[in-house]
DNA sequence: TTGTATGCGTTATCAT
DNA sequence: ATGATAACGCATACAA
């Protein structure tokens, strides 16, 4: 049996709300000695207070759920190191959990946080979402939407990465530097960053006056096998020099492949990545990409949502989050 | 106001102690009737059971806390995502946490995680620990630990990587290979991880009648800054054609660095390096390493734990996983 | 300066 | 087949 305010008080011959006051600093109007000789107590006894007792009264249980596809992917494994940092330093838990893309798993997940009385969500919704159903769940914790669009009752607040604009310049660079012939690998056009990516890249397109060409963009998924074996199968034009895709995973993976047909990067194909991951500037030729500041994103989601439960909030609940084109060895000027 | 099982009570015209049965399903002698009625009612107003109150009696949370160093290394993201997998299977939601190989914010976080009575730790300590401060903490909760050393009162179980063999195949697969003068770039060696490997190293040579040589052992982080900066600053000496790396990380820097001094990889110098992250096959040439299954290591650790937790606990607490040498491309025959 | 008493939302025991 | 009630460990309003 762990040892409780009552032991405490017992011990301490005082009552429990003495105690109780000493332990969350109401002591005020407490004496000296009584503070003294409680705290002691405390510490001989090895007290620990009962935190869920605590938040039956309080209504706060100082612990926020994370909800993200998947941990293992780069880009998350980042947001999710932010939003701990911001978290701990504020003194609230996270409760994490991957979704795998699933609706069905992150509905259940939001239904367990919210039977373990988390005082609110920063969400990275799944993929593919279900309108009708998400607007008739819910949920009674404020929520922050992260990168992707959700459409649960009830969110109160939204952190977004620019990613029209990433990928403009993106774009924009590469014909700067003399491509006109530019392949779009994309991931899932399903969720808002690919389709904001992809407007983007239109755009560059059209204020250089280079007509869109369809065949050039191919969706498949984030990772590096999309990229490896669609840059397998594939032929390239004999025009287009220079690749595009939709995270630095799809790069490298068309990377490798290239380079395995005998291509040299960037003599003979340009690429260029998406959000900068960690081994981006590891592999040989140093990739150039669109670096997010994915630990910033879950750092600043994380912040806004305790803000929004504490009520310091402030009045913008729109987070834009900005890019930055970072240029390494895998794009070169079209010979 | 959230809805409470009173006012289903209320609504349904039956008693807590009916509602509260028939959402435990312990209603093995409820009418039909009620059941249906009661279960209609929780449906219709959206009733969520407050696990706070309900874990005040039971005494169990369904919640356990992972304690890792950094999310961000490779390594722990994959053991980080196999331990919230088999959480989940299980029932159990996790608080994860960061300690950036800081005992102090450790002994916070384990304080932090019983005050929110979790059911149990999984914890992969810090680097460097403090035995004589350890041994006085009291933990009144089963904590498994993960592949490091840690010595708090009342560990109750251990999963353990045989770094010793792993080392000791690489290197003898780099002895088999014509090498004898093989370099070791080691990450820090207060770990155990680190001693067992270094042993491993040493164990190889001797084997071979190779005598050991300490100035090829040099010691640093795990991180690819030290390989790529070791290797920059260092001249190899001319018979030494392999290098062994204590992880990946470290092998991928190294690689870099000599590829910018010309070196070719492996036609003048050999790597394997440890654990086999993701980005290790993705490198140029692919890595040739001791795979740690990281995954699996959070997966079994967590099992364990919780078989721990709900007594389930099958007869051995040590828990070896074996490594598995991955030969790729980044090594060859001694010219 | 300190203590008493109530209630938070549930489960579990024991009546009825 | 159903209900009344104690208890879990604590914070808080109010009394002393």
């Amino acid at each position: 049996m762990a040892v409780t305010i009552k032991d405490i008080a017992r011990i301490a011959n005082v009552s429990i709300a003495t105690v109780s006051k000493v332990i969350n600093g109401k002591d005020s109007d407490l004496s000296e000695k009584t503070i003294e000789n409680v705290k002691r107590i405390i510490e001989e006894e090895n007290y620990s207070p009962n935190s869920l007792a605590r938040s039956m009264i309080t209504k706060k249980t100082k612990t926020i759920g994370l909800i993200i596809p998947d941990v293992s992917n780069p880009f998350f494994t980042d947001l999710t190191r932010g939003a701990e940092d911001i978290a701990n330093k504020r003194g609230y838990s996270i409760f994490y959990c991957n979704t795998d893309d699933d609706l069905d798993k992150e509905i259940r997940y939001i239904n367990n946080l919210i039977e373990k009385q988390v005082d609110g969500i920063a969400l990275s919704g799944a993929i593919v979402r279900d309108k009708r159903r998400e607007r008739n769940i819910n949920i009674n914790v404020p929520i922050v939407s992260l990168d992707r669009e959700v459409y649960f009752k009830g969110i109160q607040g939204n952190i977004e990465v620019d990613n029209f604009n990433g990928a403009y310049e993106a774009v924009n660079y590469l014909i700067e530097i003399g491509h006109k012939s530019i392949l779009f690998l994309s991931g899932q056009l399903d969720i808002r960053p690919s389709k904001k990516r992809l407007e983007g890249y239109k755009k560059a397109l059209k204020d250089n006056d280079i007509p869109f060409d369809e065949d050039l963009v191919i969706v498949g998924e984030f990772s590096s096998d999309f990229g490896y074996k669609i840059m397998n199968e594939m032929q390239l034009k004999d025009d287009t020099k220079a690749i595009f895709c939709g995270n630095d995973l799809i790069a490298i993976g068309a990377m490798n492949a290239l380079k395995e047909k005998g291509k040299r990067i960037p003599g003979d194909v340009s690429i260029v990545g998406f959000d900068d991951i960690y081994i981006s500037s590891l592999v040989n030729p140093r990739l150039t990409t669109v670096m997010q500041p994915s630990y910033d994103i879950g750092y600043k989601a994380v912040e806004r949502l305790i803000d929004i439960i504490e009520k310091k909030d402030s009045a913008n609940k729109e987070v834009k989050i900005q890019t930055k084109l970072i240029i390494r060895e895998s794009t070169s000027k079209r010979a």
